[in-house]
DNA sequence: TTGTAGGCGTTATCAG
DNA sequence: CTGATAACGCCTACAA
């Protein structure tokens, strides 16, 4: 059986809402109940009881978090960010992977409900779904991270996208680079949508036609980075450098040049996006767009625990500037010899 | 205001404990008032609070993860394991980062007794620590995973360190190489000792002679395998090979050796241990020491979930073997020309 | 400064 | 098959 206060009460010669006072440090109590009650807590070992106290309070003290893959080192930082910032404001995070999948989640966001989080961060795809529309209508706390949306533009904490698109591609055009392809990010995410048009625009403003067969669809992962660019290298002429929308998609296509027997950033320039900690660990270290994953994760903290407190709706939107770091896998452009 | 049963039993004219029993899908309801609820419930948007269900049936349906760091890819795959084996078993998971601090752990353990999480799986360091013992002393729920000690035997799910370690070393003997150096993790975790151990047989068995400059403490990260490394690198003459406890160390130790112009695996072979996603992507791809991550984290939330649901204590301790995974970081022993 | 009482939303148990 | 009742452990007016 477990120890309630109404033990501890006993034991100390008091009034079980005695115990509740001291534990929530009322001034009012006198210094020898507190230090009996302090010390009848302390031989009883009592815990207080989260769950009844919750009951009664209707704050659990608990965020929710929807994330695509807490394998996915970019979520992983995220997470972290998240998860230091809700300690320090005394919530706890739970976890959730959904692979971007629009059933799992409905049904967490379905046991999150159940379960009375006090708020949610969400970074997964499927924000326009009836699930998320629905916490909107409710007033339900939750901040969108890194996946903000035309539809849903509140209290969301992103990147510039688009800006970080042109930057990336601005600076192949720098080294001389024409013929420069990019591997997006899946076209029904509004990311991978900005950082396109960002290529776009790059490309346009020196002149360059946008050319369609340049541009492959990917995934946001390493296997769809390495066909994607197995379809780029069979272009005639291949591209001389390469943007893609996330450092794993870089990956998986250095992967491939790599294996195919050519250098990188002799034979290819790459660009990535995001700078997860492995990009300046594999060879050679990329080049990327840097995002500030766990500063990202403190924000949408800082703010949902805002939006907690404070019920009004302050409808913040933040927009974090993308960073170009530049590191060894971006060459100026040479004229290929013949294989 | 939310909508409670009692809302829904009104509007559906039955009482709230039929409510409960049509969503516990109780077989005695008839059709007739099992419609009239659902479709009060659907009306209303009911959703059952799970914090008045918890205080009655001492469930939370929550699990606790102390983890060292999510930011480190052999816990985050651990996690997802954790994560997705919970989910099928109707389990959440609060992440908890430690970073491996006495403090942070003791913190945590509190906050998680006092939200009353059903078990808790602990991949995190001090687990002499009396908070961990207390937990044993009142028959918690709880799982060791990835973090086996002497004292704590039971309940535990770990891979083999030292076959793991022997493994590794004899590799490298194999491919002629003598001077072996070992770059372990920190000695206070049992998995550093047991590698270490598992270095120092290999080496006896082939008749090495052990030489203690050729071992080098780390922290079980990138920081620590560099500076490791470095050390190991003003050697005369330096070692051939080098096995380094985990792969972060040995990407540590890859990144000091190529910026000192060396290459591997020409002038320094190299193994790593765990084969997180990275070991395959860095250049050149690592050869490892393989624990299935993923299927740790599963099995640790199998046996948690069988220690909530039946009270008796079946103490299973798992030992799971490792793997070699050879790939591109090893080469047969040369005579090293004067550089 | 402390005790009393009622209720938070469920569910288990007993009736009927 | 369904209703009534009490209790889970805590908190918070209100009373003293």
């Amino acid at each position: 059986m477990n120890i309630t206060s109404k033990d501890v009460a006993e034991l100390a010669g008091v009034h079980p809402s005695t115990v509740s006072r001291v534990i929530h440090e009322d001034p009012r109590i006198s210094n020898k109940t507190r230090g009996k009650v302090i010390s009848a807590i302390k031989k009883l070992g009592y815990t207080p009881n989260a769950i009844a106290r919750g009951l009664k309070t209707k704050r659990t003290n608990t965020l929710g978090m929807l994330i695509p893959d807490i394998t996915n080192p970019f979520f992983a930082e995220i997470a972290r960010g998240v998860e230091d910032a809700a300690s320090k404001n005394n919530f706890n995070v739970i976890l959730c992977n959904t692979d971007d999948k629009l059933q799992k989640e409905r049904i967490y966001l379905e046991i999150l409900r159940t379960k009375r989080v006090d708020g949610l961060i969400l970074g997964t795809a499927h924000l326009q779904d009836k699930g998320v529309l629905e916490l909107e209508k409710r007033h339900f706390p939750f901040v969108l991270i890194s996946r903000n949306t035309e539809s849903l533009d509140k209290n969301c904490i992103a990147i510039d996208d688009m800006t970080g698109g042109i930057m990336a591609t601005e600076y192949l055009i720098k080294l001389g680079h024409r013929r420069i392809a990019h591997i997006t990010g899946p076209l029904k995410t509004k990311s991978a949508l900005d950082r396109l048009k960002g290529y776009k625009i790059a490309l346009a403003e020196s002149g360059i036609v946008f050319r369609e067969e340049l541009v492959e669809e990917g995934d946001f992962r390493i296997k769809g980075g390495y066909l994607a660019m197995k379809k780029l290298l069979k272009l005639n002429p291949p591209p001389s450098a390469i943007f893609a929308a996330n450092d794993l998609l870089a990956l998986g296509a250095m992967q491939i040049i790599q294996k195919k027997g050519f250098n990188i950033p002799d034979d290819f320039s790459m660009v990535g996006f995001n700078d997860i900690t492995l990009a300046s660990l594999v060879y050679p270290p990329l080049t990327t767009i840097r995002q500030p994953m766990l500063e990202m994760g403190n924000l949408a903290v800082k703010i949902l625990v805002n939006l907690i407190n404070n019920q009004e709706e302050i409808q913040e939107r933040i927009i974090l500037s993308p960073k170009l770091v530049i590191r060894k896998s971006c060459n100026n452009f040479k004229e290929r010899k013949n294989k």
